[in-house]
DNA sequence: TTAGTTTGTCTATTGAATAAACTAAGTTTA
DNA sequence: TAAACTTAGTTTATTCAATAGACAAACTAA
């Protein structure tokens, strides 16, 4: 049956817009709200009273005169509660508690190797029940839980294939939201990633955007809209094993010539390490090694630089969005891969492309997956809040 | 200024709703809408009572008793005005007249080969003039003009590029709308295609799908949630220079390997003419070739079938759609291709995607390009005839 | 001190949806 | 065939949220 439109839910509408307008744009009075929604207001005053009521924002001081009563000031209550974020990385845990503006209140890191799926489980749980024991008081207490995962994720949180984890078919949210009875969100890394980059990072002032999540493999996480679109069952975004060389190397898919073949962190590693064969390196190590200026590893960063361009362009030429961000692990590699990926864009891509188009890098320090994951949750829990009564 | 919710616009979503249930579901009573929608009664009859007297819809003669009053049957009035699509391709303009439901009322159709700008111009301005005088009279008349294109086309109705039309920066839509005082909506023909399939062709029931216009070159229509994605500045489905072979053959785009050297209508025609050089082979001339069961023919076919499969599983995997179809001049190659794309998507895709995605053509009968561009002129009305008081 | 300004609240009005009573026009049953 | 029941559609009183505008509160400026 469609919506039908009636009072409560203009209410509500307007009860929301109030609400982000604080969140957005905060400290405002209530003189400044009807300004810029362009209700009246009086509405403005009874949405307020609400919200104010719910602990959903807070009044400060009166602010500055200009010329008249003085203003006071609301502000969102960022501590009304908070949400947790998981990102579960192959060979990492990360997990944040953010108050409901995103802001990191605490954080918890585990690396390990190669631990069995039971283990893993049993520390993402640990981990959690950890954040939920650090979390200060607050209204609402923990309202959620977000999940990023590297694999294909469906609709319903199943975690239906990670190679990379050695995973298939876990039915991730539910199990969580049994254990905690609280409501669970799980998706694709990429996709956490993307919505993290779009809310806190550097994608805050586009609609629509493309992360690349550059890891041990590739995965896109696609910003429609200011939404997240993750296709008709979930699976949108596995960039990774697009064909661009039909002739190439054969993939562990099955196919030949995917692009995580020549432009992930593991075609890095590989390239890498056939060409300086005494002892294996990893990330860092060639991060060094470009800092020492080798001339080796620079040429091969380069080389991964022009891959990862050569697909960027296929999804530039697919979805026109208005902003490229690359992330994960290959991104602290920004230095070296910049020059090249911006180059062979500007030299593959038309001209209309090239005008409107921003590439950009995540940022190494900001932990967006799990950020992103822990933002899904709290949008969820503020839009199930507006929507009660 | 954000959207505020008031009274007005209640009554128009409520409205439009009203409007949208007959459209699609029709014949229908005031209380089969009241029963389906959710909506009172006496609110039914008062929104039914102002689209009758906006003459959108009709009253039609008793329906069918179920053991009490007899129902008043409501009917779209399909004829309460007509737009008009143009499908501009590179050797022909194919324009139609359409009602509100998108049945074509008049069409005209003209072939000609290498003319001037100029010429075209004066041949769409020809045609459309003729369609308005062949127009049947009606409450609202001709209420906009749609026009699909190949080409870049940006959101504001300019054709910015269409290399096989030699064309550059043509200002179209505001051209157009100087001669004819009608709204008009200029889009690329892929497109247009693409919301041709949805409304009225093999892609009625999918919410998310790709319509790939195989053509000369190849162009895709993106439709997601319902709705057309035509990318941030207007050019997104230009998946016919998307790089399949990275060391392939130069492209005149600059780049190397794209898509649509090895898989369009194009690529078919210059592979069977190097096979069979005495006389010029056309794409009729190859379906008669391929019918008779000429072997090197349906080798080629099965070779462009092959190769449209590597694109389409890249496609797959960026946007994880509900439905693909294939449009335009290939799709009347169906019987020959169709095997050999449905071979090999199913060999490198995951499972996940295959049991949930359903690959079609385009029936080589229907105009989806023009019908779509007209579709989309008609739902402009309609949306701007509901906006009005 | 006085006039003007800005903020926020209060009150009467408007207008849309709704529930429920009502009229209209049929069918079913005794 | 009349009475009872059903369904369709209209009318009326009620509810509820937004609005306009009056008003009070708290400030600035002259």
């Amino acid at each position: 049956m469609p919506i039908t439109w009636n009072q409560q839910l203009v209410k509500k509408e307007n009860k929301s817009l109030v609400l982000s307008q604080i969140i957005n744009h905060a400290p405002l009075s209530r003189a400044d709200i009807a300004q810029r929604s362009g209700l009246n207001k009086g509405t403005v005053s009874s949405l307020v009273a609400e919200l104010i009521e719910e602990k959903l924002i807070n009044e400060s001081g009166p602010g500055e005169s200009s010329g008249g009563r003085r203003p006071v000031m609301l502000h969102f209550n960022h501590g009304a509660g908070h949400t947790i974020g998981i990102d579960l990385g192959v060979n990492y845990i990360l997990g944040v508690l953010t108050d409901l503006s995103g802001n990191i209140v605490v954080h918890k890191n585990e690396a390990y190797k190669n631990i069995s799926y039971a283990d893993t489980i049993s520390r993402v749980v640990n981990i959690i029940k950890f954040l939920i024991s650090a979390a200060p008081p607050s209204p609402y207490h923990i309202v959620g839980i977000g999940v990023g995962t590297p694999g294909i994720v469906d609709n319903k949180g199943t975690l239906l294939l990670a190679p990379n984890l050695g995973w298939h078919d876990i039915p991730f949210q539910t199990e969580l939201e049994k254990i905690f009875q609280i409501p669970v969100i799980v998706e694709n890394e990429a996709n956490t990633g993307a919505y993290g980059e779009k809310r806190f990072g550097v994608g805050q002032h586009a609609d629509n955007l493309i992360y690349i999540s550059a890891g041990i493999g590739i995965g896109a996480g696609i910003i429609i809209n200011g939404e997240l679109y993750s296709g008709f069952t979930g699976y949108s975004g596995e960039v990774g094993h697009m064909t661009i060389d039909r002739n190439g190397a054969k993939c562990t898919c099955g196919n030949k010539g995917c692009w995580e073949l020549y432009a992930s962190e593991q075609a890095l590693l590989s390239k890498a390490n056939t060409k300086n064969s005494p002892k294996e390196v990893g990330l860092d190590d060639i991060i060094s090694l470009a800092k020492e200026g080798n001339k080796e590893i620079l040429e091969t960063l380069a080389e991964i630089g022009e891959n990862l361009a050569v697909g960027i362009i296929n999804i530039i030429h697919a979805f026109n969005p208005e902003q490229i961000i690359i992330g994960n692990r290959l991104a602290s590699c920004k230095q070296w891969l910049e020059p090249k990926v911006k180059e062979v864009i500007q030299q593959y891509t038309s001209p209309f492309n090239q005008t409107d188009i921003r590439i950009d890098f995540s940022s190494p320090s900001m932990p967006v997956s799990a950020i992103g994951a822990a933002a899904f949750s709290a949008e969820a829990f503020l839009k199930a809040q507006l929507e009660i009564k």
